[in-house]
DNA sequence: TCTCTATAAAAGACCA
DNA sequence: TGGTCTTTTATAGAGA
């Protein structure tokens, strides 16, 4: 049940929308953890897919799913799909310098396929974090607030606000400056996603947080978090 | 317990 | 031309 008390009524307008500014709001202690830095490079070769396949020992290649061969290293953890036209995307490193470590560490095991492999254009693409405000949140609130705030901006420069429990159980923010996307849920748990650099998600967080700091549900504790699951293990390095 | 729902991003083949 | 496929990761509901 939503603690009701709340400032939010049914008939508000834009400027019954209490003021919720980063710059009014104490400076926030609270640090998302990166979770997955998605990144690409280029190993300028041509590589026959099916020779990687079979020499390198965590491949993963079927050709009739997708076009790219799937390698898997365990430190540091991270997984790479690698196309015929030397193109690498790598994915599951924990930071940047993972993701490029990984990614040199991809280009070794093709140069040992026979291959002489460059490594160029290193470039994170996507970010994903996650944080935890410490309290449970009213995702109707900060939905509908941010819906009011831009209700008089021109329509590309409105910030996405979309909750249906229905469909996810979390609030999908859509940021414009920077643009990142947020995941919000009850619990007050907060996906990071969209970043192209972690100053950005940061910058993000720090500014999506007084809203969500806002819409506090009052005396209902925080669900406690499940333990992670254990993936099914891919081949082994 | 697994799969699906939703989010971002890249790669490149393939299909309508 | 644009959608789908695959991979990763946090998050959390519903349904099989």
């Amino acid at each position: 049940m939503l603690d009701e008390t709340h400032l939010v009524s049914t008939n508000l307008s834009a400027s019954d929308v209490p003021e919720a500014q980063p710059s009014q709001a104490p400076p926030s202690t609270i640090t998302p953890q990166l979770q997955n830095v998605v990144a690409t490079a280029n190993l300028e070769i041509r590589i026959d897919l099916n020779i990687v396949a079979r020499q390198a020992r965590n491949a993963d290649y079927k050709p009739k799913r997708f076009t790219a061969v799937v390698l898997r290293i365990r430190e540091p953890k991270a997984t790479a799909l690698i196309f015929a036209s030397g193109k690498m995307v790598i994915t599951g490193a924990r930071s940047e310098l993972d993701a490029r470590l990984a990614g040199r560490k991809f280009a070794r095991i093709v140069a040992k396929c026979g291959y002489h492999p460059k490594f160029l254009d290193f470039k994170v693409q996507n970010i994903v974090g996650s944080a935890d405000v410490g309290h449970c949140i009213r995702l109707e609130g900060v939905e509908r607030h941010i819906r009011l705030e831009d209700v008089d901006k021109p329509v590309n420069q409105r910030r996405g606000a979309a909750y249906d429990p229905d469909i996810f159980p979390g609030l999908v923010l859509r940021w414009m400056d920077p643009r990142v996307v947020f995941l919000v849920f009850v619990s007050g748990r907060v996906v990071i996603t969209g970043a192209k650099t972690r100053e950005q998600l940061y910058e993000g967080f720090r500014k999506v947080l007084p809203y969500l700091k806002y819409y506090v549900i009052e005396g209902l504790a925080q669900p406690v978090r499940k333990k992670k699951k254990k993936k099914k293990q891919h081949s082994q390095d």
